[in-house]
RNA sequence: GGCGAGGUAGCUCAAUCGGCAGAGCAACGGACUCAUAAGCCGUGGGUUGAGGGUUCAAGUCCCUCCCUCGCCA
């Protein structure tokens, strides 16, 4: 770790914005980012976190055609309740905004005439159902059929829900269109291919250079399968109409694929956002700069696409982005630094299933519970390494023993204690005996130990180690025991209870990425002026394509230092209130009958 | 079918290069009273999915099989 602060991109998932978020969601990949996030901003590094709504693709169309309203207000719908889901549970983007802007067809229009005068693309013709009466081309999941291996007469286009199998829609017996029933015919259609087997030898340099670090899940996902099956072209242009235009002449009427779409909102968010700010340019610090590093959050279903799609992308434009966008010569883009992706949750040992109202959403879950419980309970049982399990008889106990009574009880005993015998002023301690220096050492040394893990994005083992700390302080005051030591020497009693303090104010910090609203107020519990983070806020952004609401955060004023800072003795502070709710073990069964 | 991840205490998970299988929760016992009946001390709890192999030594390495899950075809 140097003193130089560091170009860290924070680069989280773009959830599709036709269905809720739901806790496996949260878990998989926004939270995390929002934990590595705070840290790096409390480190006072230079972090940029961005994603948005994923506003193309077919489950939006999808619904769209179900609801018979426009693919636009089926996003917009969604993408509401994202931003205020994010803004309840804290997830503290720079820039959570949509891939249906202006800025992001300009930026993905551009990554594709770089790869195209790069020499990474190529067209060829296939064929496709098309239908007559729509007069359009159909997506897989818009035919339906008769399955050619079993016989199955509602085979889907791409799957066969009977055998499993995965199918090529071409194939299907009996084709039918899934809008109106009429029959689909095969039709010859021209698409762009991103050359992939051309750029494999440099997805495979970039994977093997990272292979001491990227977690050995996504790299056997990734080089593994690539060693395995070697990588080949594949479309990155569809006949839809609901997308980011060909920025060919002859091709407007088709879109961009929305897997090589989508991922580019990572260098677009980042754009805006630059834009936002009041310094264009600001971008080049974490995409023109190899030092920077980019963190890519997302889960396991999403290797391929951020392991290998994206760096390949990256890779294909060259300098010729910069060119195209902004007549920068001489520049690459920065390739990922890491892809930290984590396994799926469970829900009550079922596969969790949106569509089958087999979740805990977010923000029903949050019309009932503090969000710093959300958070603990899907960082302490995080699937880094593989799934995981929800589980309400454990997310009631867990809040109970180690949110509340670990660390929350904790910081209430020992400000409450103070607040009454020193009237509302921090102790001012005498001299320090061993133990005393023992615990202050212990919990200083927590910033290094909790930060390296952390740093290495292992959140689960950080909080752990967190919560470790916070027994450690109640060990010591069981030991100390102030309030005996009050009634015969208070002297001594100051010095412990200043000693304890000191430690809470420390463990507040340490604690502040997993439940940054409970340790902001506990911060203002100690009487401190400005707060650890900065403030959330949205704000609507016009542009030729219309109007979309913009997520962001407000970073300036904050007084959070991943430091231990001493505290101050003789200062005045509040008499503390619990900082979180300890629940009745009933709930549990009340939330398993809301399942299904 | 190809690639991959996982299977460890009742539950949730650790275990660096192969070196006496550990935590938390739950259960049981104890002392304490500042605190949200929280916290602290102690006890019990294991054929590491099954079988075979390598080794002085295997949760870890090799082979076969079983189960769960993901991606791809």
């Amino acid at each position: 770790m140097t003193d130089k602060p560091e170009y860290i991109l924070a680069a989280v998932a773009w959830p599709y914005s036709s269905s809720e978020i739901h806790v496996g969601n949260i878990t998989g990949s926004y939270l995390p980012a929002d934990i590595f996030t705070r840290y790096h901003r409390l480190k006072g590094n230079h972090v940029l976190m961005v994603s948005g709504s994923d506003a193309h693709g077919t489950p939006i169309t999808v619904k769209s055609d179900a609801e018979g309203i426009p693919p636009v207000d089926v996003y917009k719908r969604y993408h509401a309740g994202f931003l205020e889901l994010f803004q309840k549970l804290g997830l503290s983007y720079d820039l959570f905004t949509s891939t249906h802007t202006e800025n992001h067809t300009k930026v993905a229009q551009t990554i594709f005439l770089a790869l195209k005068e790069n020499g990474y693309l190529y067209t060829e013709t296939q064929s496709q159902w098309f239908s007559e009466t729509e007069g359009r081309f159909l997506p897989d999941r818009y035919v339906e059929g008769t399955c050619y291996i079993c016989g199955y007469e509602d085979a889907r286009g791409d799957q066969c829900d009977n055998c499993g199998s995965l199918l090529d829609a071409n194939e299907l017996l009996n084709p039918r269109s899934k809008t109106d029933g009429s029959t689909p015919t095969l039709k010859e259609t021209e698409h762009f291919f991103l050359d992939l087997g051309k750029l494999e030898p440099h997805v495979v340099e970039f994977l093997e250079e990272r292979e001491d670090y990227i977690r050995s899940n996504v790299l056997r996902q990734s080089l593994g399968q690539i060693k395995a099956n070697p990588l080949h072209g594949r479309p990155i242009t569809r006949d839809l109409d609901w997308g980011i235009p060909v920025p060919v002449e002859g091709w407007e009427d088709k879109c961009l694929y929305v897997w090589f779409e989508a991922v580019i909102g990572y260098l677009s968010a980042s754009i805006e956002w630059s834009a936002l700010s009041g310094d264009k340019d600001a971008w080049h610090n974490w995409w023109y700069n190899p030092d920077a590093r980019g963190y890519y959050f997302i889960g396991k279903d999403n290797i391929p696409f951020h392991a290998v799609m994206w760096p390949a992308e990256l890779y294909g434009v060259g300098e010729w982005f910069g060119k195209l966008y902004d007549n920068t010569e001489g520049k690459k883009l920065t390739l990922p630094y890491d892809v930290p992706a984590n396994e799926f949750m469970n829900m009550q040992d079922q596969k969790l299933s949106g569509s089958r109202g087999w979740a805990v959403w977010g923000l029903d879950f949050l019309t009932r519970y503090q969000p710093d419980a959300l958070r603990f309970y899907l960082t302490i049982n995080m699937p880094e390494t593989k799934d995981s399990n929800w589980d309400w008889d454990e997310f009631v106990t867990r809040n109970n023993t180690q949110l509340v009574g670990t660390w929350g009880n904790l910081a209430n005993r020992v400000l409450s204690f103070a607040h009454k015998h020193w009237e509302g002023h921090i102790p001012t301690p005498g001299e320090l005996t061993a133990e005393d220096k023992a615990i202050l050492k212990t919990v200083e040394e927590g910033f290094e130990g909790v930060g390296d893990l952390l740093e290495t994005v292992r959140l689960r083992a950080a909080l752990l180690a967190a919560l470790e700390l916070a027994s450690e302080v109640n060990k010591y005051l069981d030991e100390m025991a102030p309030w005996s030591a009050v009634k015969v020497d208070k002297e001594r009693a100051g010095t412990i209870v200043f000693t304890a303090l000191q430690c809470i104010d420390y463990l507040k910090v340490i604690f502040a990425p997993f439940v940054p609203h409970s340790c902001e107020q506990l911060h203002t519990y100690f009487g401190y002026d400005t707060p650890l983070f900065g403030n959330q806020y949205t704000q609507p952004v016009s542009d030729a394509q219309g109007e979309h609401i913009a997520l962001r955060y407000q970073p300036e004023e904050t007084g959070g230092k991943w430091v231990p800072q001493r505290l101050e003795a003789g200062k005045a502070f509040q008499k503390p209130s619990p900082l979180y709710e300890k629940l009745d073990p009933k709930v549990a069964e009340e939330e398993r009958a809301r399942l299904g």
